[in-house]
DNA sequence: CGATTCTTTGAAAACAGTCAATCTGTGTGG
DNA sequence: CCACACAGATTGACTGTTTTCAAAGAATCG
């Protein structure tokens, strides 16, 4: 499954057969089964994670016990909790599989020592950050302005193939609704 | 007021003399009179502004004419549209000032120059933008977890130098909730 | 199958939004 | 210096949306 990670990286940046060596001889795959923690609240996250495989959710829980889920992560997509990566601090989320999953970690050291000598995995990451923050703006501004049903709307356009993938229950806690209304706006949306 | 970017270029960055004079020399100072646009919707953002003075607001205008505070900018803050900068698209957003203020823009093509021939500074601006996103993370977070009086709360502990300074209203719309409904938080609140 | 998980539904309650009117403080021009 | 205008904040009554809790109905998986 290393395949798809080089894949993506022959993609996204211009890199010499070398460089692409040395990025993916710094990656660790790991695999993480369904409902199975990548990383669980409390623990300090150490790494970069790119799913080359399956579907994993990053979510907190709060005092009365519910979940609340902040980002999903499919093939292609990175994950992790940057929070705790930065400070060092324990996390206050759980990242769990939703499918069998893979994933390419890429420790904090080599990841930092790739930024260094390859230029090119410099400017991508950059590139995937900014991308990161342009969707999360993105995501807020939908918060702001729109209800719930104009949230599951955009969020059926910009993620339709998770929507077949992911329970819908988690898809109303990604939206910041409950199972409940989220339920009530598909049955209005079939008579239109 | 260049000399409030130049200190904050101090801090942030590891910069010989001869760096700084090169970044400081790449902006170019604009003020912007309360009330006056620093950019407006169906424009094309080009810059990357630094507020070196006053406070400046990002907001959308929807079908409704109801405005959504996206963002606040204060001293030592960055602003503008990121998403219009790197797609090239008009901006679906306005950016104006709330109290006379002066913002250093730096354009896109100087910005990414100083970028390539001054690594500390392609650093610091990671650095930023790393610290963006995580911000955003977490205002996502209490979107999706928290009711309106504790996102105010939360809002409270994180900017409680703008609350004196910007009305509630926008406050109120920065948080995704009308101004009438914070205003009966804040008389709830007081009671306790 | 049988067990588990996920979704749907209903009724009541809590919450937030809307609209219109009033109040408050600030600044301006006469 | 006062009167007035204006923007922002507050209040009340009402409407609408979303949550909550509990129960019943699909769907999925071993």
């Amino acid at each position: 499954m290393i395949a798809v990670f080089r894949k993506y990286l022959e993609e996204k940046g211009n890199f010499t057969e070398t460089e692409l060596n040395t990025i993916t001889a710094a990656v660790a795959i790991k695999k993480v089964r369904k409902r199975q923690y990548l990383l669980q609240e409390g623990d300090v996250w150490k790494f970069n994670a790119f799913v080359t495989k399956g579907c994993l959710r990053t979510y907190s829980v709060d005092e009365k016990g519910i979940e609340h889920v902040l980002n999903f992560a499919v093939e292609n997509w990175w994950t992790g909790d940057r929070e705790s990566l930065q400070t060092g601090k324990p996390s206050e989320y759980n990242i769990d599989a939703l499918e069998d999953s893979e994933v390419a970690l890429i420790s904090r050291e080599k990841y930092d020592q790739l930024c260094r000598d390859i230029p090119a995995f410099n400017n991508m990451v950059s590139a995937i950050l900014e991308k990161s923050f342009r969707v999360a703006q993105n995501r807020i501004h939908t918060f702001i302005s729109a209800g719930a049903e104009e949230k599951y709307l955009s969020f059926l356009e910009k993620f339709p193939h998770l929507v077949m993938r992911v329970p819908q229950s988690m898809i109303a806690s990604y939206l910041g609704i409950t199972a409940e209304t989220l339920s009530r706006i598909r049955k209005q949306l079939v008579k239109k």
